[in-house]
DNA sequence: GCTTGACTTGGAGTATACTCCAAGTAATAT
DNA sequence: ATATTACTTGGAGTATACTCCAAGTCAAGC
């Protein structure tokens, strides 16, 4: 699979996919004989682990340290399984972050509805009105 | 309250108080005599929201855009009510990703705490073997 | 054989959100 | 009165994560 294939099926620019392997946040490409890269299955498997990770907010930085634990060998399971939840749990915060500020939103919207029916903002006692 | 209180009481730089202020992301705060920065009630309103939606990854623009919103009266409770539905939107779509990637992660995790006791990483069928 | 288009590399540029600094003014403690 | 500390401003610097560009290589169709 060429990279522009790889980059269409995940919506992600070959610039990205370029920039991740240089700074290894997925292995190295293996390459057709002209030096192209040809990812294989395995390697769309890193593509998806980047993807996903990214676009809940993991840095790349722990990405990058766990692709250099995977390929140390079996010797770095622990490292690994410690790296995995110590983002899980920085993942589960920025959760609790978004739920406090989702649950904040929804409150002001169902203010903001009814003024928009009634041309009055109102509050409960303990908001500070904004 | 003095920004070096606001500061502590909400565990954020001094820096980032009068850089909020500077761009907009908090109405002007109003000052003593002297010029100093003496932070209201209704002002901790504003920064309480702005580190809530900061904390949940709501861009700094969607915020400067609500205040200005605001500051115009009450002809924008329309406009104030869509950009916080759009604004909800876009961390409900965050939270989808950030509870896909725990997801993945609670999957390898377990299959880590497994590998670390056996020496042996296993799979499952589907899977990228990552 | 040559053109077209996709690929390569390394490095520079951009966007966002802070974060720090210098130079100066104000308030507080002794 | 003076030393220390906290405050002010505007502008420069930093971190993260891309994103773009230039110059060159390679492969497929005509």
């Amino acid at each position: 699979m060429t990279i522009k294939e790889v980059s269409e099926k995940y919506n992600i620019s070959q610039d990205t996919l370029r920039y991740y392997e240089r700074i290894g946040m997925i292995p190295e490409i293996s390459r057709t004989p002209g030096g192209i890269r040809n990812y294989q299955e395995s390697d769309l498997g890193w593509v998806e682990l980047a993807i996903c990770m990214r676009s809940a907010g993991l840095p790349i930085e722990a990405l990058i340290e766990y692709v250099k634990l995977y390929q140390q060998g079996d010797a770095t399971f622990a490292a690994r399984l410690q790296l995995l939840q110590e983002q899980r749990e920085s993942l589960e915060e920025q959760k609790a972050q978004l739920e406090k500020a989702i649950n904040k939103l929804n409150y002001k919207i169902s203010r903001y509805e009814i003024a928009v029916k009634t041309g009055k903002l109102t509050w409960e006692d303990d908001d500070k009105c904004i």
